[in-house]
DNA sequence: ATTATCTATAGATCTATAGATAATGC
DNA sequence: ATTATCTATAGATCTATAGATAATGC
């Protein structure tokens, strides 16, 4: 693992030199305050770390380098590596699924009895990229982050578990604006929709070099542009016999 | 590591038990074919492995199990571990990067100076999932390993080395396709597709249990029989102003 | 005579635990 | 008195190499 070691945003706390910095700062920290942050700064390391490598391309030890402390501590705080893993994955997924929801959720109530395919999307997916977006780097690490992990085994179960309810929303709005399709129509469309928005948060930079950098992988108001109202004419175009 | 021991097509030599199975064959194979059918399995189990685990989520000590030989063998035949995985992703990828590359040719010969996007992704998408759906277990394997590695940085620069040959002549027949569309407009459009398009490789099973059993994961067919329909409205879409 | 495969092993690294120390809390 | 953090270390595992053995090749 040879990550530049970009500081993480707060100040790290230096290993054998816990003087100085430490003894001016501890004090005026409450424990509940000191395990917040130290949680933190872990799980944004972990973060990290994981959407570039991976589970497996992570050592415990990369992780507490990063942070700046031993890597004890993370046996101190989190039962196990793939624990560690997991709440990662589950420390923003309430967020991007709960306000997704809402949108969802405030759209039906403005569409009233003719949602359409493209308001749905926009809903879904337009929350969710401004959410990254406007969240800065952490933010966009979560997204790349559940990119990587969606194209796995395990990580798909992951996905199971924190966004099914979203998920389903999503699809029963589509259902209504689509009401003579087929499950089978609207599952396979859910699936186009959701591979081209987890290629956009993996953010590899493929895009930039294949385009000669007309396009770059990070710009998510430009996908945000465009990927609403291209996988609503998609849904549209499966009415006439798939 | 806790494949179950699925035994791969050919017959494993088996651990300490060299005797008769080996007796019996080896005077057979030349010593050509013996390289080229440990190569083939150990190459077969690596890509197994690696596209349900990842580079760093196999050991060579894995796939050697998997092979049924040595793990020193592995040594003897790949230089170190990055290179088997990185040959693991050549082997096939000329074979699919070829293929489409001569249904993009034929197809452009047959539109002649009206080629459709419709027509530019049938040849593209399903002459890839074809190759993999009638290919067999293994190029279902290869296919998810792309998938896998494609959401990765190091994976993305594979995909870039292997596939942007093939990419950037479906882009142009897209041009021509659409001579009032932007570069931008096409490499999103491309883009949003080659997501679709993995997702469907990665085969995780999400779609089977978000769906409640109405899709498969692994029914390429119903896939094919509406991507790139799908995919060709969505870019119809993005002219009047992305 | 050359190539394929195995034995033995070095050296590094990884996860995890036990127990000590240094802070905060009442 | 409790919680956060560090020291020391066990035990397992991993990649890779050196060198031996067992096949095929002429």
């Amino acid at each position: 693992m040879t990550d530049s070691p970009r500081p993480i945003a707060r100040e790290r706390r230096k290993v054998g030199a816990k003087t100085d910095d430490a003894a001016a700062k501890r004090p005026r920290r409450t424990k509940a305050e000191q395990r917040a942050e130290s949680l933190e700064q872990i799980l944004d390391a972990a973060e990290y770390l994981f959407s570039r490598h991976g589970l497996y391309g992570v050592t415990l030890r990369d992780v507490a380098e990063r942070v700046g402390i031993h890597t004890t501590l993370l046996h101190y705080y989190f039962e196990d590596k793939r624990k560690l893993f997991e709440e990662v994955f589950a420390r923003r997924a309430a967020v991007t699924s709960g306000r997704r929801m809402t949108a969802l959720e405030e759209y039906e109530r403005a569409a009233g009895a003719s949602p359409t395919v493209e308001g749905a999307l926009h809903a879904f997916l337009d929350t969710d990229l401004d959410l990254y977006y406007e969240g800065g780097e952490r933010w966009m690490n979560y997204a790349a982050f559940c990119a990587r992990v969606s194209n796995t085994p395990e990580g798909a179960v992951l996905m199971d578990v924190h966004f099914d309810p979203v998920v389903l929303k999503l699809v029963s709005v589509l259902k209504r604006a689509l009401p003579d399709y087929s499950d089978e129509d609207i599952f396979w469309g859910y699936h186009f929709v959701t591979g081209a928005l987890m290629n956009t948060l993996a953010r590899t930079g493929r895009i930039d070099r294949l385009s000669g950098g007309v396009c770059r992988s990070d710009d998510f108001p430009s996908v945000k542009q465009r990927i609403a109202k291209f996988m609503a004419a998609g849904f549209l175009a499966l009415r006439d016999g798939a």
